[in-house]
DNA sequence: CGCAATGATTGAGT
DNA sequence: ACTCAATCATTGCG
């Protein structure tokens, strides 16, 4: 439209036979019969609203026609001649096209979630992961994770065919304007820089529509997760082994039971579980213990004399080999041996198996949890003092 | 079914 | 980044 206003009030700035004969038709009736203005004006107004009803193929010759004027040239050279002037205000408008943060971060999420990336890739590593989380029996999490599949590739092929669907048809629309645009460049000037700024335009359109698209996609797929692969809802309680390694460790580390990242690494290796499950079993098991320390104190004695045992069988192969060996040899550890509670009988081999990396003993006690925990009226004498009078039989 | 146990999550604090 | 504390959601037992 704005092209159009600037067009005509550049004709009629002109002058001249280009305006008489093309730019302003009305004009040219006025100077040819002045005596019948009334009756012209109706004529042109006729034909105006006869345009509508015309069939293709009178306006293809109305067409034909017109690029045949005489004086279709110079209209056309007028037109460059105005675009000339205007072009620069058109240049400023484009650029901005930076790729949307937001449908890069879509685009992410589709490709992580394995649906918008190569076949099964995603996905499967997704379960896989989602199954290596909930630790537990491989056959059960192996059906639901099938069911998690099939539904991920419904998701997909709906999502796929979608976006070919938009992709059609904005091929076909883009094409559709692009003719339309380069048929008029006959009579008009047109760039192909405009026409590509067009199609750009078409192109941001369909993507916004795109967008929405990836965005339910994705909707879909959190539901999805949440209702397959929420570890709240797929909680599987460890396996026995694993809840003993891990209460030995505790308990062996009372007065720190704070295992250090090799710690938990090879704490997670031991029982088949992840280094995250690690933490989330010592951060519950800390609260929980430090809440109601005399809830927990058979299961302390229990390993305590579990632990002493082992130890003693680990020394006394180790006094085997090199017997002269002092018993604290040293170690950090062994000083606390009275009643930190810590590492009964101040050994801290733990099966041998190297997981003896504990951060250095606290001199006090038990001190983490001293923080909130007014000595508990439910814990008679103190997890430690009973432990060590336990195991020291 | 109710309940305790338990693994995971969340939000605040450091 | 890690821990604590509270809470959620599920499991397993009586």
């Amino acid at each position: 439209m704005d092209d159009q206003t600037r067009m005509m009030t550049g004709l009629t700035g002109l002058g001249g036979l280009a305006q008489a004969d093309v730019g302003d038709p009305d004009s040219v009736r006025k100077q040819q019969s002045l005596g019948q203005p009334q009756q012209d004006i109706g004529d042109i107004l006729q034909q105006i609203m006869a345009i509508t009803d015309e069939s293709l193929d009178e306006a293809q010759a109305r067409k034909h026609a017109l690029n045949c004027h005489r004086m279709k040239p110079a209209l056309f050279s007028v037109l460059c001649e105005i675009k000339e002037k205007t072009v620069l205000s058109i240049r400023g408008v484009q650029e901005e096209d930076p790729p949307d943060p937001q449908i890069m971060r879509l685009d992410n999420m589709l490709l992580a979630e394995g649906v918008s990336g190569p076949e099964k890739g995603g996905g499967s590593a997704a379960a896989a992961a989602a199954a290596a989380a909930a630790g537990g029996s491989p056959t059960d999490s192996s059906i639901e994770h099938s069911d998690y599949r099939a539904k991920l590739a419904q998701i997909r092929q709906i999502y796929h065919s979608e976006l070919e669907k938009y992709e059609q048809a904005c091929s076909e629309f883009t094409n559709h304007v692009m003719n339309l645009l380069r048929e008029q460049s006959r009579t008009r000037p047109i760039s192909p820089k405009e026409i590509e700024r067009m199609v750009a335009i078409i192109h941001r359109k369909f993507s916004s529509i795109q967008m929405q698209l990836k965005q339910s996609t994705c909707e879909a797929v959190m539901i999805l997760r949440s209702r397959f692969l929420d570890a709240r809802r797929k909680r599987r309680n460890f396996n026995k082994q694993a809840t003993e390694v891990l209460n030995e460790y505790f308990y062996s580390h009372l007065s720190n039971p704070y295992p250090s990242e090799e710690a938990k690494e090879e704490l997670a290796k031991k029982c088949g579980i992840t280094v995250s499950q690690v933490s989330n079993w010592f951060g519950n098991k800390r609260i929980r213990y430090k809440k109601n320390i005399g809830k927990f104190q058979e299961e302390a004695n229990l390993y305590a004399v579990k632990t002493a045992v082992d130890a003693a069988n680990v020394s006394a192969q180790a006094s085997q080999a090199n017997s002269p060996a002092t018993p604290n040899s040293g170690s950090p550890g062994s000083y606390s041996l009275s009643h930190t509670g810590d590492t009964y009988l101040g050994l801290r081999s733990l099966n041998g198996e190297g997981l003896n990396i504990a951060p250095p003993l606290q001199p006090q006690a038990n001190s983490w949890q001293d923080t909130t925990n007014p000595p508990s009226v439910t814990s008679p004498p103190g997890p430690p003092g009973s432990v060590h009078s336990d195991t020291s039989n």
